[in-house]
DNA sequence: CATTTCGTTGACTCCGCACTCAGTGACTTT
DNA sequence: AAAGTCACTGAGTGCGGAGTCAACGAAATG
């Protein structure tokens, strides 16, 4: 049984994080724990009472980010899915967290390099689950013969840049607006 | 004719730009006034009469360094060249400026405004050479039916892609490591 | 009810940053 | 050669960041 002051204080510790997310996706992570403090309504003191560091609070958050993320993926190339049905559903998620995810694929390289493994970590998932689907496809006939790495940084590489320039091409989510043209274009390229 | 005093400022200004040039790529953007100073063996107010704000530096920096790139891309798409051609003529240019390159494309979201556009400015060089290209590619019917945008973003996205992530892939110059590869699969991607 | 525990507070310290400016002496001008 | 100019200097300033800690009071304990 859990007493009053351990649920509050996981309380205030997820809060934390809530918050700490929201703020670094609005201003990316040279945010300060000032900013954090005064939109969680904490005092600054609290944030160390829960992390000892800044660099803390950021694997902390990532951690959990990534657990999200990985739940989503989960199962999501064991339905025997058409590839543009994955697709579709890989940017769905990242619609799910755009800001977010955007802040993180622009600023993993100054981020501390513990948060850099947790970032591999989720790559490799989805790597996983597009190799998958891939495989299927190139029995099937329907994909050319090209290694499978390139294909998977193709995709990404793509979606990936639509993100970080995403001032070139929208003011709002440019996953949203260029969802059917991605799938659609690089499953062109791809095929036969 | 040019004073004495006026040669040796020309002079300092240039080495300020060239030791900014060098610890940039080395620590990234966020390397210090100090750092730069210290490099460059001058005092820390030097910098700010050659200067009135970092910002001012970096966009100086970045407006050189577009002119360089701009220069070593002219006349790339004008000789009636092959696709393959082009391409590697603009990997090696990339390589030439490697470290430098792999932290502006990484960094610019957290870069001045006015850095932005210089920017922006220098991709859209890149962008009117791939046109020709492609376009000559397409009256030549080897190259599918694809909107040029998606064909240059993809080609951008996967040179990108491997830079910011070079760390998965290798210790020294990716580019230099993954030309041939990148080069090869690209076109076995959007031909026919 | 008295005592102890502990989550929270916010004023405080320390640090390193960008930027300043009075001073200096080599160069330029007259 | 005297007077004036100016590129350069580096100690100094103000600012805002991360992280600390004595104090507080509500909750837990006996």
């Amino acid at each position: 049984m859990k007493t009053k002051r351990q649920v509050q204080k996981e309380a205030t510790r997820l809060h934390i994080l809530e918050t700490a997310y929201q703020i670094y996706a609005e201003e990316g992570f040279s945010a300060t724990t000032n900013q954090i403090a005064k939109a969680a309504s904490v005092s600054h003191g609290t944030i160390f009472v829960h992390f000892p560091t800044v660099e803390n609070l950021i694997v902390c958050l990532l951690d959990d980010f990534n657990a999200e993320i990985n739940g989503q993926l989960h199962g999501l190339s064991e339905k025997n899915e058409q590839l543009e049905t994955f697709l579709e559903a890989h940017i769905n998620v990242l619609i799910r967290y755009e800001a977010f995810y955007k802040r993180l694929i622009s600023e993993v390289n100054s981020l501390p390099q513990e948060a850099k493994f947790v970032f591999i970590n989720m790559q490799s998932i989805v790597s996983f689950h597009f190799n998958q689907v891939i495989e299927r496809c190139k029995n099937e006939k329907t994909v050319k013969e090209i290694p499978m790495h390139i294909i998977f940084n193709s995709w990404l590489g793509l979606v990936h840049y639509y993100l970080t320039n995403s001032y070139l091409f929208t003011e709002g989510s440019v996953l949203t607006e260029y969802k059917e043209e991605l799938i659609c274009n690089f499953i062109k390229l791809i095929e036969k």
